[in-house]
RNA sequence: GCCCCCGUAGCUCAGUGGAUAGAGCAGCGGCCUUCUAAUCCGCUUGUCGUAGGUUCGAUUCCUACCGGGGGCACCA
């Protein structure tokens, strides 16, 4: 029996008590959808394997006391067939207790699942754009946008388990002021003269600046100074996509679509959605600027798209790239971006709805907090332009993709994330992807050995699970699919981390515990034979987990 | 001044209305001739920033304040 058909039958026998009230007169009036009546695995296992506190929130309607509604309920649910026992607790709460067999029969569900145990239907034929990283090619990858990187890429996956159709999408800003001063510091590097005062000053400059000289075919020296910056522009950005691409590549993380902001200009899709607002009433002139009035969509202010010296701002490039999504035909855009950027957020939910779409639906901006390097407990402050960055290279050269992916992606968006760089190099035994993918390996070592000492799948008899230990690891893999509904719901994928360690610690207490291959001369059992379904079981949900979150799952460590 | 995020054990953080608030790390003490000791078991620590409010019930929701971080351009 699943979760779910326990809370139907509870639903159902709450709409009893409530015909069996009006039979009798009383007016009733109870507004309760099958979604209201939930479970809960309650944190101590003394309370049983699920329990509700439905009673006390419909007493108040009944007419009633939340101990003599539940104890009604409890009479209703301990005659369902694979209900052991029902006890009333506390204010009123109903604490419910499986038949083992029917909680062990999970085991060969999850195996028989396979990959697709704890997928979902959530966002079946959903087309969802997500957008992030979006780093500008004037550098390599730092930390900060390594963190959407491991976490966009996570809610990619999480998504797609749920059934959207998913495009992860990069925009690359190559349009605009800071490619110019980009270019500038390229070439005062070649031509051995020091950083502009607001260029780029990182040793990466002038490793970019060699390796144009070496693509460009041609002399550079002959050229004049303009076409030289216009080369160093050119091949420079160039270099820079085709690293990020192979780095982000090296992380696991590819993007179906990498969007050039630059085509929005030549395409003139930004000409179109200045038109298109035109027409809505939303843009007037004023200072020799052109204007977007997002004031009458709750914007603080309105904004300049076309400066009085003729150039778009950078927001124009978002009224093209918003209505360019919009033509693809996405159903919900999700754009990831840094706390840096929140100010962001009122404007272009203005331009949404000036567009005529529903600001928070068609369009959903995820603010993440920033991440903050230490080291030896002090702040390092990153700074393209004086050179002080540390990059994804970094990172995995310090603990390698898979702790560093989840290092990144395991704590919320919402907090600030410290790396502590000398501690990166030293205790990476202190990340806890390693007590996960460990728990992981011991279900493949289990399951080979169990080949050996001729434990097979053979038979399954759950009603032989009957340890506290068995119970208990049934009982956190029968929530995965719950956990993956409410990370792709609330765009969480911490929250995936955070259970698999969960079932990781429920796995080894288990292992401990119960033994799938005979001890010495003991013969092969079909609680044996029943004990490697929920090993192998136990194995495809940290397999499936760590899946989503991008991270190897080892057969042997 | 306005906007966003955070404040929970010594440290790093989970916990979007439920029962006695949890985990890892750190500390102390136990288990390896038997499926992997990167595991497991035991001990120890809390004004859930403060004050009000809503609720049968608040770490969780609302308001104010305090503290930390970030943001408020015809820059991108």
């Amino acid at each position: 029996m699943t979760p779910a058909e326990l809370s139907e039958s509870l639903f159902a026998l709450i709409q009893q008590l409530g015909d069996r009230r009006r039979q009798s007169g009383s007016e009733t009036v109870l507004d309760l959808t099958p979604s209201d009546v939930t479970l809960e695995r309650p944190r101590n296992r003394d309370h049983g394997d699920w329990s509700s506190s439905i009673a006390m929130k419909i007493a108040k309607p009944l007419g009633s006391t939340p101990r003599d509604i539940a104890a009604q309920l409890a009479e209703g649910l301990e005659a369902l067939p694979d209900v052991a026992s029902v006890e009333v607790a506390g204010p009123g709460f109903i604490n419910i207790r499986l038949e083992a067999a029917a909680a062990g029969a999970l085991a060969r569900t999850i195996v028989e699942a396979g990959p697709l145990y704890g997928t979902g239907h959530i966002y079946d034929g959903i087309r969802i754009n997500l957008e992030f990283v979006s780093a500008n090619p004037t550098g390599p990858i730092h930390m900060g946008g390594v963190r959407w990187a491991a976490v966009g890429d996570s809610l990619a996956r999480v998504l797609k388990a749920e059934g959207a159709d998913v495009t992860r999408e990069y925009y690359f800003n190559d349009h605009g002021s800071q490619i110019d001063r980009f270019a500038r510091s390229v070439l005062a590097a070649y031509l051995g003269e020091s950083t502009p005062e607001d260029g780029y000053g990182g040793a990466y400059i002038g490793d970019i600046a060699d390796q144009v000289v070496a693509k460009f075919d041609g002399e550079i020296g002959s050229l004049a100074r303009d076409e030289q910056q216009e080369v160093f522009r050119s091949i420079g950005v160039d270099l820079m996509f085709t690293e990020i691409k192979e780095k982000l590549h090296g992380f696991g993380v590819d993007f179906d679509v990498y969007f050039h902001e630059d085509s929005l200009h030549e395409s003139g899709a930004v000409n179109r959605a200045i038109e298109r607002l035109r027409e809505q009433g939303h843009i007037f002139e004023s200072d020799g600027a052109i204007w977007l009035r997002t004031t009458t969509f709750g914007d603080d202010r309105d904004r300049v798209i076309i400066r009085s010296n003729g150039e778009p701002a950078y927001i124009s490039g978002d009224l093209g790239y918003y209505l360019d999504k919009r033509e693809r035909g996405f159903d919900q855009n999700l754009i990831m971006l840094g706390a840096d950027h929140h100010g962001y957020v009122g404007r272009m939910m203005a331009m949404v709805e000036a567009f005529g779409d529903v600001p928070g639906v068609n369009l959903q901006i995820l603010i993440g907090q920033m991440v903050n390097l230490l080291k030896g407990g002090e702040p390092v402050r990153m700074s393209k332009r004086a050179g002080t960055i540390v990059t994804l290279d970094d990172l995995v050269d310090a603990v390698g993709v898979d702790a560093g992916r989840y290092s990144l992606v395991r704590s919320s968006s919402d907090s600030q994330l410290d790396i502590d760089l000398d501690l990166l190099g030293k205790r990476t035994n202190e990340n806890p992807v390693f007590y996960v993918q460990y728990a992981h390996a011991r279900t493949q070592s289990v399951a080979r050995n169990a080949v050996a000492a001729g434990v097979d799948r053979s038979a399954f008899a759950p009603e032989l699970l009957t340890h506290d230990s068995e119970s208990a690891l049934l009982g956190v893999l029968q929530e995965y699919p719950r956990v993956v509904a409410q990370a792709a719901e609330l765009r969480e994928p911490h929250r995936i981390a955070r259970y698999i360690e969960e079932v990781a610690g429920y796995y080894h207490r288990w292992y401990d515990n119960c033994r799938v291959i005979p001890l010495g001369d003991e013969p092969v059992s079909d609680l044996h034979r029943t004990r490697l379904w929920l090993n192998d079981a136990t194995g495809q949900v940290l397999r499936n987990g760590l899946g989503l979150l991008g991270v190897s799952a080892p057969e042997r460590m």
